[in-house]
DNA sequence: TAGTGACTTAAGGGATGCCTTAAATCGCTT
DNA sequence: AAGCGATTTAAGGCATCCCTTAAGTCACTA
């Protein structure tokens, strides 16, 4: 599956005939098909077949042309991020849980680029279980996850944020006056974000002390499109006690108060030790324990239009 | 830029040090350095350099390093899928705007992934501009996006739901009680989903209708977020009618409606002629214009766990 | 100062990649 | 049935890849 071969087949895709591929590339007919000959080969599939509406391609054949365009968009952007790199344009890629990524990077991210204009950050989210992977494998150059401290000689970490995650309902909720039991809470409809497709980390937790059955779970997209929900269905969803205040203020959420309903993470920041990282890694690490840093994480408030790019985001239903 | 050049080097990342590297790959050393040669040599770059505490990386080193075990996952990634393909696995790439994968996606997925159990579908958020582009080479086996049908020989679209933008603050907002003129509007702080960000479509029609200027725009990373922004911090919103309806009627939200301050769209799939496509992208483009699909949209209420799976979402701030 | 360990460069051989021309195969059309 | 266009296979030449061994460079250390 080299390079060559990859931009033969996605010619033949774009084009719908191995000819034309052959003539945008500016190489023989037979070229084009040698190419088509290897990959077959190797992923052992014959990837389409002529018929009388052009080529038919197999589903094998449809996978391999998606993926194909990716892979050599993916090299291409490589090589021009490596030329950008040396040229001074400095990148910091941030991995977090789905949590974080959504109630405190924005706020903290906002601040910090004011503090360096020319840095980009990548934001991906990620399961916490691959923290150390993503950083030795330099996928990432700082983790935020909620887990304890790793210090080990190649790792670095700091605790900046405890919080709490509590169990909300809408103002109007029959258990917002009374206080609920485990039985009662575990056979409401329970409306969540990603989060709850961990299967370690707070929200875990919260729904197996309930063991709440998977039938009363609904997912949704993000955090706030699972609370949106809880305002107009009933239901019940969890969300970070910081995030609370303003909610409970304007009575448009009451809090569930009954035995377990709350289980408390903190938040930490690892990186590889300071001599493997980069400085604007290095640098956040330091900032990131300010209490600038805490409050701009606490209060949040969405991105300027410039700043923001929001990237393919995908998701997978099977 | 070579699989095995991008191996090598993802190994020497991993271990710190080319010995180490050789070691896994059962190669000698001096294979290594050839093939880092032959990365500095085509990126121009050094990539690393020898120093006391191991290798020090420069930062297109860095950068290469992240892509690289990237690239390497996602060949492997393709060739399993193929496989997969060929066993019989059916797939079915979705690519939609933003907003239609928050407000409508799961409510239209989980339905029609009941009618056929065995479907994986995987939804991507792209800008509407790339849906011709994406159709043709095959990233995508259905575009959703609120454009005028394409019929050319090789595309079919069909228009399958109407939608309207209307303009939101929360209950106790002064707008929600006089009606707004044009200037008041545009003095106001608009918290907007990730549509904002697009240059063309409904979002960006109303934007530039109020010439709202970019210091009173603050994006957020999902339009839900916005919403839930308004009804704590004043402020007014963009929300398609159909998702309305709960917020009016428990006086959460108030519709302000002003001369022109409400945006009209046509949701639109869009695929590859049916020889060209799937059996599987056929049968959403039948289904997607039922009663059922339609209702299915419009009230749409999160997936099943067992159905969701929240992939890599990346944002940049730059 | 010599030794050691790690990385790099050089040279060479075997394998593979990539392209060509020529011939074969296949489906469709006249 | 013959012709035609498109794809595939076969054979061969040239370049590149990938690995080896051997030798060179450099920093650190005994």
């Amino acid at each position: 599956m080299t390079p060559t071969q990859l931009r033969a087949f996605a010619a033949i895709v774009r084009h719908g005939t191995a000819k034309a591929a052959a003539d945008e590339l500016g190489i023989s007919a037979a070229a084009i098909s040698s190419h088509t000959a290897a990959l077959r080969k190797e992923l052992n599939d014959p990837l389409y077949h002529p018929s009388s509406a052009g080529l038919a391609f197999t589903p094998g054949g449809l996978r391999l042309a998606a993926r194909a365009q990716e892979l050599l968009g993916l090299q291409e952007q490589t090589r021009q991020e490596v030329l950008a790199a040396s040229r001074g344009q400095r990148v910091l890629r941030l991995a977090t849980t789905s949590l974080f990524a959504e109630y405190a990077a924005a706020g903290l991210l906002e601040l910090f680029k004011k503090r360096a204009n020319d840095i980009e950050v990548e934001m991906s989210v990620h399961p916490s279980h691959r923290a150390a992977e993503l950083l030795s494998s330099r996928q990432a150059d700082i983790v935020i996850s909620p887990m304890s401290p790793i210090s080990t000689h190649s790792f670095r970490s700091s605790q900046f944020l405890k919080y709490e995650l509590v169990i909300v309902a809408s103002a109007n909720h029959p258990l917002a006056k009374s206080r609920g039991d485990a039985a009662t809470l575990r056979s409401q409809t329970w409306f969540l974000g990603p989060s709850a497709v961990e299967e370690r980390g707070a929200t875990a937790r919260l729904l197996k002390r309930f063991a709440v059955p998977e039938e009363n779970q609904r997912i949704f997209q993000s955090h706030a499109a699972a609370i949106s929900e809880i305002q107009t269905n009933g239901g019940i969803a969890i969300l970070p006690d910081f995030r609370t205040a303003s909610y409970l203020a304007n009575g448009s959420l009451k809090r569930i108060s009954a035995r377990g309903t709350t289980e408390s993470g903190v938040w930490t920041a690892t990186s590889l030790v300071s001599s493997q990282t980069t400085a604007v890694a290095a640098e956040l690490m330091r900032f990131i324990t300010t209490p600038r840093a805490t409050r701009a994480m606490l209060s949040g408030s969405g991105a300027n239009i410039r700043h923001f790019r929001p990237s393919v985001h995908v998701t997978l239903w099977n």
